[in-house]
DNA sequence: CGTTTGATGACAGTCACTGACATCGCTCGG
DNA sequence: CCGAGCGATGTCAGTGACTGTCATCAAACG
């Protein structure tokens, strides 16, 4: 058993989510997580900058996606376009995993804290995708307001996807979400 | 120096926000502001759950203004434009503040957890909206999105109001972001 | 004037998080 | 094969947010 046991990041963060599942993330000691991963306090705070950001270590990687996915769309696609297919290459990463983003949702459903920590990574990306969009020409305040309300799509969609046993694919409540969103915003 | 100085919770927030503006939101104390207040760190946690919180407590008052305005506003209006009369109403209120408001605003946005919480509260004023939709007869799916996308229609209006300088009328933007959406939704 | 009630003070305790320094295991040039 | 260097970890002390508990005080009430 020697000092140097391999990817303690990743004992970290399974260690983390197995405890905030047992005992809830409030009733989860950061020394309890080192314990259960055979590292101390310390090191925890060296791989992940808080006791939130364990969980959500995981957002950079859909920054990429969405990144990727707008600078490869059409030319032709509209904004608003490109931004579906953001999401949707987003909702192909997440289906990959569905267990645990039920689990890790479960969780954060359970602690304001964390859904603050949630809501920040999410606006994170909604900045990532206007970026993007402003790379492909889009003027600033079309690209910014294209990127927001697009992540409120992606919020709902998620949410109904996750809340709902049966296995329809999240890319499915993403495409009947911008319809809605059409819906709403068209008759006035 | 009785005991008992009147409105002990409006010191303890004056107090923080000079502290705030003064020194930045993690170089300041909780025991500084109760100091500065005249009272005891004890007694600030007794009115505020926590540092943050101090910074937010107006925002129940934007909530009852926003179901109100969703309320009253007229039978036949579409949800989106039920929403957009919210909106304005609650654009309404910041107006009066605007200085406050601006200074408020300057200490958010150099602290990363207190933009954690300023996202939470406005996700909690989108779930006020869409509760307020539902109780128009509009159905959970469309009250939803349109609270949500609203939400972020405001979120955008609002800073490009805090960023400028000139005089601007904040319902002005509101207008205009609405008209951007719509802009940018329609084309497909 | 005594009692009660609500707000405050005083104090000890937990835990997230940080800085500083020691230690360990691996790698690489000799 | 060996010692130097380096990166990851351990150890320890400290700060500050937040909580529970009990004492205390000012004002309202009978």
């Amino acid at each position: 058993m020697g000092r140097w046991q391999p990817d303690a990041r990743g004992r970290l963060a399974r260690a983390a989510l197995e405890l905030y599942v047992e005992r809830g993330f409030d009733r989860t000691s950061v020394a309890e997580i080192a314990e259960r991963a055979g590292l101390t306090e310390r090191t925890f705070f060296r791989h992940y900058a808080d006791k939130r950001e364990v969980l959500f270590a995981g957002s950079s990687e859909l920054q990429d996606v969405l990144a990727r996915a707008v600078a490869g769309a059409p030319e032709s696609a509209a904004p608003m376009d490109a931004v579906a297919v953001a999401l949707e290459a987003a909702a192909g990463v997440l289906e990959e995993r569905q267990e645990h983003a039920r689990q890790r949702q479960s969780v954060i459903d359970a602690n304001t804290e964390l859904q603050e920590r949630e809501l920040i990574k999410l606006a994170s990306l909604s900045g990532t995708l206007a970026d993007a969009l402003c790379e492909r020409g889009v003027d600033e305040a079309s690209a910014g307001l294209a990127a927001e309300v697009g992540i409120a799509v992606f919020k709902f969609a998620f949410r109904r996807w996750v809340d709902r046993a049966e296995d329809k694919e999240l890319s499915l409540f993403i495409r009947e979400s911008l319809a809605g969103l059409r819906a709403v915003t068209a008759d006035a």
